[in-house]
RNA sequence: GGAGGGAUGGCCGAGAGGCUGAAGGCGCUCCCCUGCUAAGGGAGUAUGGGCUUUAUCUCCCAUCGAGGGUUCGAACCCCUCUCUCUCCGCCA
């Protein structure tokens, strides 16, 4: 969510800023509705403030004894204006919260303009892709070898795009796994979370994907409504929704591993082999929770607490800034990183690290006290995949794998793998 | 799943249709007192929004778990929901 402030003050800036992104704003309308909640609104006030008087009066005539009718009378005719004033409020907010809520986050000024992927700008790049002096086979033959990876057993389980790991496959997996928790907080800070899988509409408004993006998750049949998670993001950064944090706590650092769901409707035909593109995935997420001040100098040391893990998998990678058009719906600017996959010679996402800024926090109602001001303000959030487990353990897979088709243990992965140093 | 109790400010807790945005206590902040510590005295201490060119103060509106209703007027009465506690049942 934008301050509304800044359409009221800097609309022009704001229509600029939204027409990066390509979404249509309609400055009009908003103008037209903004000016009409503002006239019913104080209408509406005044009435209240009239009613609250009377109420006032009629009391104290009463406790007084004296005759309360004329003044029953005289304020007969104020209920049905005011409720008609209520509801008419009502409505024009709700109206604008709307509006308010479909609009995406203000892009940095250093995102790069653009309309997709191509658009996005190399910032570096890490280690050396290794020469293969036999042709490198993919996860997905290199798993089906290995009997660890079946994704026709994923299908009769559930459904396309599940997958099912088994033996060593899925150690490694876990090895991954342990790799990123234990990297994160006790490298960097991070304190571990568990939080639920399920979450409720209140939680995915807040960190940005209801209303605008229910298609992409799962929800179960319950009431009230809950959704499979998408990304840890959700449950994590709603530890903070509603809440005043003292400064002398900020920043919170959290890390957590979870399952996430996406159902990403209409995304079939893309990246279709493999475990690339999963209904369901398992993700390391870090979250900070910051002063405004800091969120910039955090995205970069939270993008680099990511870079951590590929490097200690010695795993080759580029990190990327995302165009305007290829930037989330909440985030102000996100640096993608993208491992080497050898056997498509390619460079694939494997993490995004964004910072939100304030959007969150304002969905979210997520603030500190300033010492400065003694007020409540708003908090930056930023998170990152630190990494994506999936994936990660695809890219381990096609980059350590040899001639025969098996898999060397990374040596930051084998204190997890039981003393295993070959799959085979 | 069944039966019953509860939800009020940072915390505890009063409040049972009108002068209550909310007593009292604790905590916190500032000031006074004090050789230091302790004790004591005084003041302050919710959030969102509106109005205003902006800011601050005053002012106005809203908020006592959430949403509806009754009423001139609701923390208080009624309905629905959520959460929570106790007991029973079931259970990794």
């Amino acid at each position: 969510m934008l301050d509304p402030r800044l359409f009221r003050t800097e609309l022009d800036f704001v229509k600029a800023q939204l027409a990066r992104r390509n979404f249509a704003f309609d400055a009009d309308a908003y103008i037209a509705l903004e000016t009409r909640r503002k006239d019913v609104q104080v209408k509406t006030q005044e009435l209240q403030n009239q009613r609250n008087s009377n109420a006032k009066a009629i009391g104290q005539a009463k406790a007084k004894g004296e005759d309360v009718q004329p003044l029953m009378n005289q304020v007969a005719a104020l209920g049905d204006e005011l409720k008609a004033a209520e509801t008419e409020l009502t409505r024009i907010q709700a109206e604008m919260d709307s509006i308010m809520s479909g609009i995406p986050n203000i892009l940095d000024e250093a995102v790069p303009a653009g309309k997709d992927e191509e658009s996005n700008l190399e910032i570096s790049r890490w280690g050396e892709p290794r020469q293969f002096d036999f042709e490198a086979k993919d996860h997905v033959d290199l798993g089906a070898q290995l009997k660890g990876m079946d994704f026709e057993l994923g299908a009769k389980i559930t459904g396309s795009r599940f997958v099912v790991l088994n033996g060593a496959l899925a150690r490694l997996q876990r090895a991954i796994i342990q790799l990123m928790l234990n990297t994160h907080t006790e490298e960097h800070g991070y304190t571990e979370t568990y939080v639920p899988f399920l979450v409720n509409a209140d939680s995915l408004r807040g960190t940005g994907q209801l209303p605008k993006f229910e298609a992409d998750l799962f929800k179960a049949s319950s009431d009230p409504d809950l959704y499979l998670i998408p990304t840890a993001e959700v449950p994590v950064t709603n530890i903070v929704r509603d809440v005043i944090i003292e400064a002398k706590e900020l920043p919170l650092k959290f890390v957590c591993h979870s399952p996430c769901f996406r159902s990403e409707a209409g995304a079939y035909g893309r990246d279709v082999r493999g475990m690339i593109r999963q209904h369901q995935f398992e993700k390391v997420e870090i979250v900070q929770i910051v002063k405004p001040e800091d969120s910039a100098r955090v995205h970069e040391e939270l993008t680099a607490h990511a870079e951590t893990i590929l490097q200690k998998l010695n795993l080759p990678y580029r990190r990327m800034l995302l165009c305007a058009g290829d930037t989330g719906f909440s985030s102000a600017k996100t640096y993608d990183l993208e491992v080497w996959l050898p056997a498509q010679g390619v460079y694939r996402e494997i993490s995004s690290c964004s910072n939100f800024k304030d959007f969150q926090a304002r969905r979210l109602q997520a603030r500190w006290r300033n010492p400065e001001t003694g007020k409540p303000e708003l908090v930056h959030t930023l998170n990152g995949s630190g990494l994506a487990a999936g994936r990660t353990l695809i890219a381990v897979m096609e980059n350590y794998q040899d001639a025969d088709g098996r898999i060397h243990i990374p040596e930051a992965l084998l204190p997890y793998m039981g003393g295993l140093t070959v799959i085979s």
